[in-house]
DNA sequence: CGGCAATGCAAGTAACCACTTACATACTCA
DNA sequence: TGAGTATGTAAGTGGTTACTTGCATTGCCG
């Protein structure tokens, strides 16, 4: 591997681990296999790399919802399962990201770089499902969709922090909360099934 | 005030500002207008300091549900504005405590000081209105309660960061979610008013 | 073979970190 | 008053940080 991309993917790597401050050259140099001395001669600065390698490494592709929903139940868990194991799999580095906003502001611009954000491809979900007389319109789609969308959130953040509290098994929590979602949106699997107009 | 519980004040604050590795001693020290030295005369060391700091800071009263529900969406609206409003005063120092835990495992230990998890307070409320057939009993209550806890979670750490997507107020969405949480466990308005045994 | 660019090693710089020593000052209470 | 306690200032410890300089090594390409 080129050793541009492997001191990004160092960088990442250590930052996830060690947060911006923690994150020193000398030890991302290290963990690329690398000397410190290229590093700087590569990037110019330790800004210079951390910024190009959390915009690389925060760029992941949102899962898309189908246009026209069939199975709403099973649509949703996919996605919601998707939701959550990208998550869970950058979880150390979002905390982090998260933890020094107010300190880097120009760190969230940088992942911030996807096109559309999970909440908006559910809310436009939830309006299809309302078109087709699946879903009661007296809810919002936008708190619906924001409301799953965090409960996931909160899963892949605090789940492995607190297990005594988060005891029973991610599959049947997923399952769940997208049962309770489509209850709460007021489409009932009867409703789908009958295939109302 | 006591100096000593200044310097705790200050750490705390200079803490959920800067994180662990930000919190210098000389800036603690400064913030509570106190020499670097008494700090370490009071302390020893600033890892000491930082955990009765994080001790005291984190030690806020989880609000209680009444054991017997009467009006499910008032108690539940006001009980989910006052846990956004503790979370969302303490976010900064929940950040970095979160974006810590796998460097400094100590400091969860005492900012779980707490007796008991909102959750389980919330599940015990949904278990009672099940008793009294005020809702349905197919769904978890344990899952209800970490779904609503969950969206109220993200949006104390999340909406001050990704404002554009959290563009409604957030009553309004507390509100929101108290509704669907209570349709999504088969609770809905009618059922209540009409007494059901 | 010769030149050249990328990389490495050794060493060093100025700044900052947690923490210490030595000594002066102020306040309290017997 | 006088002893003890808490706090301050000044200075410095050894360690780490981001980043630099000088020079040797490697490997590739003509």
């Amino acid at each position: 591997m080129d050793i541009h991309e492997r001191l990004l993917g160092a960088a990442a790597q250590v930052y996830a681990e060690a947060g911006y401050r923690g994150a020193t050259t000398r030890r991302i140099a290290h963990e690329a296999g690398v000397s410190e001395i290229t590093l700087f001669r590569q990037f110019g600065s330790k800004e210079a790399l951390m910024l190009e390698a959390l915009t690389a490494a925060s760029r992941t592709a949102v899962l898309a919802l189908p246009d026209v929903p069939v199975d709403p139940v099973r649509e949703l868990t996919e996605w919601s399962r998707g939701r959550f194991e990208t998550l869970f799999r950058i979880r150390s580095l979002l905390r982090k990201v998260m933890s020094e906003v107010e300190e880097h502001p120009e760190i969230i611009d940088c992942a911030k770089s996807y096109p559309r954000h999970p909440v908006s491809f559910l809310e436009q979900y939830v309006r299809r499902l309302q078109e087709r007389g699946w879903a009661t319109v007296d809810t919002h789609p936008k708190l619906a969709a924001a409301m799953l969308v965090g409960a996931i959130f909160s899963e892949a953040m605090v789940r492995d922090m607190i297990p005594e509290v988060y005891s029973y098994e991610i599959d049947e929590a997923l399952d769940g909360y997208v049962r309770m979602f489509l209850r709460a949106i007021g489409c009932e699997a009867g409703s789908v099934e009958a295939g109302e107009p």
